[in-house]
RNA sequence: GGGAGCAUAGCUCAGCUGGUUCAGAGCAUCUGCCUUACAAGCAGAGGGUCCGCGGUUCGAACCCGUGUGCUCCCACCA
């Protein structure tokens, strides 16, 4: 069989995603074995994968394959969210663009554009998510507007409306004036803005001509005002008690009132109170009994309540109203003030606080387990320091605005008769019982079902249950086996959205934690560190990235660049580190490849050192990566595995075991590098599962699969043998530096003689040693050979011959530098040992490592002056 | 305004319970090699005020305080 140069990721992608699908490796049924679940947070339905979709589902990848090798049935469950407002969104513009506006079509018009949209993009992302390797079962794909799953969306809320959980009210809410919708707290976003604060001055209704100043930063909302509060303490104003005063322009008479809310030394101590268009003014206005003059429309132009500006929108008559009151005579003046502006996650758009009538959650009772359980550890966040966020938010948490005025999504269960009586079911048939038992003789004509849809996270926060068909039946074998989940991977961004609500959820729901951990990954950076955005059109294109690189150099590139925790600088120059490793490992196969018609039984098989250590390096790093995979530090763990294939493989064990230029190999070697290389690739194949199954295929013929090998016991590595074979790598390297140093080229060859007290490590390695410094003779020796390069290496002499004249300078200076630096160190030590404070305080052990190293210095000291001495 | 986190080589980051096996890794840089797996490679090398200051300690990158700079989250001061 001819290989090619370098591995070819396309072929081998397509061959190996659907030779697993075949062989049915993703699909899970619950069986005898433990289960490890993971549940994927469900991208939206319209999305494409983006780099953050790459991290976090490249990160659950590697959990689940490496929970398949240690033996668990795993379960990994894909699907959509309907994602109700930006889907909505999308394809109102889809809309717009072939010239239909969204007001001229009934809901269920709308819904069928929205359903054919669906169709057409929905599947996008999962099929792309396929390319990354992603082993879900995707036998049990779940959309959060399924027919079940929106059924049990809507029995949740009718069971939460029973227990007198969920409410109808009017409060202040975040309005979106772009999707015309309400928004929870969450769906807000707070941004610095250069904004102006404008004074303008009220005329006092008196005798006389006087004025009273306010500040404000939207002088627009002045037609809303229906009082101007001072502190009742300020003695600027202590006259003005009982007096009102004018709204410019539109000339309202408004109360002038006392409230201790008020900060004296901001702006003139005078604020101008708007009930209908703040948070503060309305809760003011309640307590001061205060008119609410709602001035603005729904999409954020001025209503007929404003009296002028009417239809105009909010931010022209801003600047507008400036002018007007200039000519009035009520402007006083205006400065640069920087503030907060909240604006909607979605469409950007400037919030409006607005009064208006929506469904409300009481989050209270529920916020209670769900705090707990994270607090004690029931469920555990990594990193850790999320818990003091989610503490924070589950303790001060607010009643959840949960109805939305859109069509894409839950439709809420809630009707209303003529005369405004609410009946709540899971249906109509049920709703038009409950309305005939008061209204006998009526029909479900008489009743009007509630417009608005549910806010999509009120669906989402069921997902670890509804995949499994919790509503279908509550206790239903497959959600006993699998639920709790295992792992959850998500970002830190959706740590209220969804994980809190997920787990008051699970808690409320099924008694149960939906899952055991949650892991939080980073936010993707770019190399500037800015978030990746459209916008900024710094977000690379995942599927050109991985039809160019390969899904296991792009796994590489993210996991290699995040750590635990912390955001990811993501650098493409990662993609060729990845790429050089597919194309390392598959030239390491290739060499393997090249041994095998070479390979002979008649070969001495004694020289068994880099076998018997390399066995032990695999050993020590598999327990280093159980560790790290313990605290997802994976890109660790991940550097591990790169260093142990790289360094310790390719560039030692392979050559140590290399036979001689068209040297017969041992059969007995060369079989056990195969099997070295197999455990190896299993150890990365979780990290980069296309090169690993092929190269394993290639190596030799197989009956399995590396993804569904199971990995066995390692065991304790042999800290003796690993430590021969640092030091082996330590005397080559010091051997070949001297090479170097003496200009002595790779081909001319040495003699090596010995002073040592451990021959049996040199006889035990010098074949690997011969052929790596390119030594014909190795020989034991007491005293020093003449005409040498000498060098030390811990207490061992080295005296290297060649025919090649040596430079005595450079290696006496090379000499004299690690002599100045053990007698450096010696003093440290020394000092440190005649420290009687020293002595008295420090643990035992300490002291004793301290006075090995004091031993261990003075004997290299004295070898190398005696080395020193001879040249 | 409140809270959290971070600051170590040119860059990205490790460094866990304080102790010269602690000052590290990868990338980048420099030098020498087209050596028959791999130049997308091999063999070597250089590179640091561990952010500043103070303290605790026999001993501090690590603990404490403080200052500076950055990042993030929360919050109803116009």
């Amino acid at each position: 069989m001819e290989l090619s140069k370098n591995f070819q990721h396309n072929e081998a992608e397509q061959k190996w995603y659907q030779h697993w699908m075949d062989k049915g490796y993703f699909y899970s049924t619950p069986d005898e074995r433990p289960a490890y679940t993971i549940v994927m947070p469900p991208p939206n339905v319209t999305g494409v994968l983006h780099m953050g979709h790459a991290l976090n589902n490249t990160v659950q990848d590697i959990l689940i394959r490496r929970a398949k090798m240690q033996g668990f049935n795993t379960c990994w469950v894909p699907g959509t969210d309907h994602a109700s407002i930006a889907t909505e969104a999308k394809v109102v513009n889809m809309l717009k663009e072939k010239g239909i506006d969204k007001n001229d079509l009934s809901r269920e018009e709308f819904l069928k554009y929205a359903w054919e949209w669906k169709e057409k993009y929905g599947g996008i992302i999962l099929a792309q998510l396929k390319k990354m390797g992603c082993s879900l079962d995707w036998n049990r794909t779940h959309f959060t507007m399924d027919d079940a799953y929106y059924k049990a969306v809507i029995d949740v809320f009718v069971n939460l409306y029973n227990k007198g959980n969920i409410y109808r009210g009017v409060k202040m809410i975040n309005w979106d004036p772009q999707a015309l919708t309400a928004l929870s707290d969450e769906e807000v976003l707070h941004k610095e803005a250069n904004s102006k604060l404008t004074y303008i001055q009220y005329k006092i209704d008196s005798e006389t001509e006087e004025y009273i100043t306010i500040a404000t930063v939207r002088p627009e909302t002045i037609m809303g005002d229906t009082a101007v509060c001072v502190h009742p303490e300020d003695e600027r104003y202590a006259h003005l008690k009982g007096k009102f005063c004018f709204v410019p322009l539109i000339n309202r008479r408004i109360p002038i009132i006392f409230d201790d809310y008020i900060d004296k030394e901001f702006g003139t101590g005078a604020l101008k109170v708007t009930p209908a268009h703040d948070i503060n003014d309305y809760n003011l206005g309640l307590k001061h009994k205060l008119a609410v003059v709602d001035t603005l429309n729904e999409n954020g132009t001025m209503s007929e309540a404003a009296q002028i500006y009417v239809g105009h929108d909010r931010f022209v008559v801003r600047k507008q109203i400036v002018e007007d009151l200039k000519a009035s005579g009520n402007f006083v003046k205006q400065e640069d003030y920087n503030n907060q502006v909240g604006v909607s996650e979605r469409t950007g758009a400037v919030i409006e606080p607005r009064l208006s009538m929506q469904w409300w959650c009481d989050m209270e009772k529920m916020a209670s387990p769900a705090l707990e359980a994270v607090m004690n550890e029931e469920i555990d966040f990594y990193p850790s320091k999320f818990k003091n966020l989610y503490r924070h938010w589950m303790g001060n948490i607010k009643d959840w605005c949960i109805s939305r005025q859109l069509w894409w999504g839950q439709r809420i269960p809630a009707w209303y008769d003529t005369e405004g009586n609410i009946y709540v079911a899971e249906n109509a048939d049920k709703v038009l019982e409950q309305y005939l038992q008061k209204n006998a003789g009526g029909t479900i004509a008489d009743l009007r079902q509630d417009d608005d849809v549910l806010d999509t996270w009120f669906s989402s926060w069921l997902w670890p249950l509804q995949v499994f068909e919790w509503n279908e039946n509550r206790d239903n074998k497959e959600l006993d086996y699998y639920y709790p989940t295992n792992t959850l991977v998500t970002g830190p961004d959706i740590i209220f959205f969804w994980v809190a609500r997920m787990v008051m959820a699970g808690y409320e729901f099924k008694g149960k934690k939906p899952f055991e951990q949650v892991y939080f990954t980073g936010i993707i950076r770019d190399k500037q560190g800015r978030k990746m955005s459209k916008q900024l059109g710094n977000s690379p294109d995942l599927l050109e990235l991985i039809e160019q690189h390969g899904a296991d150099t792009v796994r590489f590139s993210v996991m290699i660049s995040s750590p635990a925790g912390n955001d990811i600088l993501y650098d493409e120059a990662f993609l060729e580190q990845g790429r050089n490793f597919c194309n390392k490992m598959w030239n390491a196969m290739k060499l393997v490849k090249m041994w095998e018609g070479r390979v002979s039984t008649e070969v001495s098989t004694d020289d068994t050192f880099a076998i018997d250590w390399m066995q032990e390096r695999i050993k020590q790093v598999e327990l280093s990566i159980e560790e790290l995979l313990k605290d997802f530090r994976l890109s660790e763990a991940l550097k591990n595995i790169y260093s142990l294939i790289w360094d310790d493989f390719c560039s030692w064990y392979l050559e140590w075991v290399k036979p001689g230029f068209e040297q017969p190999m041992s059969a007995m070697v060369y079989n056990k590098t195969i099997d070295i290389y197999e455990s190896l690739l299993q150890l990365l194949h979780p990290f980069m599962p296309f090169v690993t199954e092929e190269i394993y295929h290639l190596l030799r013929k197989q009956s399995d699969d590396l993804m569904s090998r199971q990995l066995t016991a390692f065991g304790t590595p042999n800290a003796e043998l690993l430590s021969e074979g640092t030091k082996l790598q330590e005397l080559i390297t010091a051997i070949r530096d001297a090479r170097v140093k003496n200009n002595l080229k790779p081909k001319d060859v040495i003699e090596l003689a010995v002073d040592t007290k451990e021959e049996s490590f040199y006889t035990s390695t010098k074949n690997i040693l011969g052929r790596q410094i390119n030594a014909e003779e190795i020989s034991f020796t007491n005293e020093a050979v003449q005409g040498s390069i000498s060098l030390v290496l811990g207490v061992d002499k080295l005296y290297i011959s060649s025919n090649v004249a040596i430079d005595t300078a450079a290696q006496k200076e090379q000499l004299q530098k690690d002599l100045d630096y053990q007698k450096g160190f010696l003093m440290s030590v020394e000092k440190k040992l005649s420290n009687e404070k020293f002595v008295a305080n420090a643990k035992p052990e300490v002291i004793e490592s301290e006075r090995k190293k004091q031993s261990d210095a003075l004997a290299k000291i004295k070898t190398i002056e005696e080395s020193l001495s001879l040249l």
